[in-house]
DNA sequence: CGCTTTTGACCGGCGC
DNA sequence: GCGCCGGTCAAAAGCG
């Protein structure tokens, strides 16, 4: 993605709330009732000047859901572009998600394969995305799978990363890979959603937690649809918390803990990227974007990304309601309903 | 009482 | 064919 684009992810959100959208000018549309006949006694000036706002802020309602689309797309071009300027300024990024598995003794071979499409491309299902290929499998399911790095405290042993959704726990296991155990986990906010996850600590910072989503959520963001109560599930740890919607074309983090989340790995678009470990703990970067090295290691463009990021993060509605949600809640423990 | 979590059993795939 | 292993099931326990 171009530089340029950057600045426009964040700066579009400096909407200004009265400016008169899509290009209609206010008088414009004053003289348009004008021209209509409307009678000019005062009541009947209220309501038209009412209906005027009604349509101004329809439209500019309108246009702010256009603005939140190119904004999640420009930030997840703009966390690609960390991830890849982060990953080139680790010289320990040398490891592959195959070196990260190896840590077990001996390894299966079909799961070295699994590893090895998920790093090349995606597994089978997903090699239909090669218009290369003219497979009649097109139709099959896609499983799409994310895996994203939750850092959590050092005290905190449970298994529970908080990203929004309801997960009902039906099973946990003790891997080869990992000391730790594994936790399963399903979708219960919807019966036909059949997302799955898999919850377990990193092998190299047992303070990290590795969850990998399988599939995509049939329904929207429980978050969403009710902002404020949250659902039993993530009530019962507050400790990680972010939130990933894996299910939409653009990542959404809804997260109130933005230091919390490590990485999103989209095997999905893995076609496109390379893993890399940095400071022990894997990293994603893209393969093309290169030729912006030079003014992405200057300092000025460091400061830049960081002013760029806290501003489309502050700018952010949902991020000021979940931060005034996560600062009411740990201020006022008892000013909201628990249960 | 209903939902969630726990945990041992079971199943199927894979390597030898 | 056997054993290992990851994933899933399901009954029991826990919890609000």
């Amino acid at each position: 993605m171009e530089f340029t684009s950057l600045v426009d992810t964040s700066l579009d959100l400096n909407f200004r709330p009265l400016r008169v959208p899509d290009g209609v000018p206010k008088q414009e549309v004053e003289s348009n009732f004008i021209g209509l006949g409307i009678d000019h006694t005062p009541v009947k000036d209220e309501a038209s000047d009412l209906l005027e706002e009604l349509n101004r802020v329809s439209a500019e309602n309108k246009k702010l859901t256009e603005m939140l689309t190119v904004m999640c797309q420009n930030y997840n071009a703009l966390r690609n572009q960390v991830t890849e300027y982060m990953s080139k300024h680790n010289t320990t990024a040398t490891t592959t998600s195959a070196d990260d598995h190896s840590a077990g003794s001996k390894k299966r071979k079909s799961e070295n394969n699994e590893i090895l499409k998920s790093i090349q491309g995606e597994s089978s299902s997903s090699d239909e995305d090669n218009s290369c290929t003219k497979k009649p499998r097109e139709e099959h399911i896609k499983t799409k799978t994310t895996r994203v790095y939750v850092r959590t405290e050092p005290s905190d042993t449970s298994l529970i990363v908080k990203d929004g959704y309801q997960w009902r726990k039906y099973g946990q296991k003790v891997t080869r890979d990992s000391p730790s155990p594994r936790a399963y986990f399903k979708c219960s906010f919807a019966p036909t959603c059949l997302v799955k996850k898999k919850v377990q600590r990193s092998v190299e910072d047992q303070s990290i937690l590795v969850a990998t989503y399988e599939g995509e959520h049939n329904h929207s963001h429980p978050s969403k649809m009710d902002a404020v109560t949250t659902s039993p599930s993530s009530r019962l740890n507050g400790k990680s918390t972010l939130g990933v919607t894996a299910s939409v074309p653009c990542q959404t983090l809804n997260s109130t803990e933005p230091k919390n989340m490590l990485q999103i790995e989209d095997k999905k678009v893995a076609s496109s990227t390379s893993t890399s470990t940095v400071g022990g703990h894997k990293r994603k970067s893209l393969s093309g974007g290169a030729d912006n090295n030079n003014h992405q290691n200057r300092p000025e463009f460091q400061h830049f990304l960081i002013e760029q990021m806290a501003t489309s993060l502050t700018k952010d509605p949902s991020f000021q309601a979940a931060l005034a949600a996560a600062i009411s809640g740990k201020f006022l423990p008892n000013n909201h309903t628990d249960k």
